[in-house]
DNA sequence: TTAATTAATCGTAATATTGCAATATATTAA
DNA sequence: TTAATATATTGCAATATTACGATTAATTAA
């Protein structure tokens, strides 16, 4: 079918995965690091820095953006993203918490 | 195309991105979160827990087993199956080193 | 205004993912 | 052995994702 089964699923679960999926390509990591690694933000420098088409990049940009780890300001004809540090933080939280073992829920 | 360019990508991003993935559906998430709860192991219990077909589950278990967050140990004609302690951690780790924001890294 | 620049959107082809019925495989019980 | 049970695999249909050329929209420079 190709289509998940939200309903079948708490928000939790939902969310979780949501977050998971926008972070499941390299090229979306490639972008956060750019974003990360730069002092400053940066626009159309990614489709220099990154091997992908402009249309590609932008959008992997919609994707980090309708997420909300990044925020784009324009400026000029030019677009300058950086990480939306709020929203950063609650999915690292999110993510973080999840990946928390209880070491007493092992077994095998 | 459908096809990630993974040649132009660096192998850690491309590894955050595999990680990212198999964590990027909702399913998955449900199943771990199960045998995270469950202070034993479990197997086909799952089919019943969550609301998927036999096979679904099936599908995303070996996704789970090829990522190494779970291993499944086989016990007569079920498998029970638990978290894969040390590689989690890695996992647990590699994730969570990338989602520490450097705060002077920010600008907007 | 017009040209140049930059980024977003549209349309589309190629490939991947999700989900399940049917089937195969493997182990245990009789 | 045969039947029952549990899980994996195969094959397929429906949908999603990735990537990019062409185009559009928006801003600045001349």
């Amino acid at each position: 079918m190709g289509i998940t089964k939200s309903e079948i699923f708490t928000d939790e679960q939902n969310n979780i995965a949501k977050i998971a999926k926008v972070l499941g390509h390299p090229a979306r990591i490639a972008i956060l690091q750019y974003i990360l690694k730069s002092n400053s933000c940066i626009c159309g420098e990614l489709v220099n820095e990154i091997g992908l088409a402009q249309p590609t990049i932008s959008q992997h940009l919609k994707e980090l953006k309708n997420l909300k780890l990044i925020k784009g300001n324009i400026d000029g004809t030019s677009v300058c993203y950086c990480i939306d540090e709020e929203n950063w933080m609650k999915i690292q939280k999110t993510l973080t918490q999840f990946l928390t073992i209880n070491p007493a829920s092992m077994c095998c």
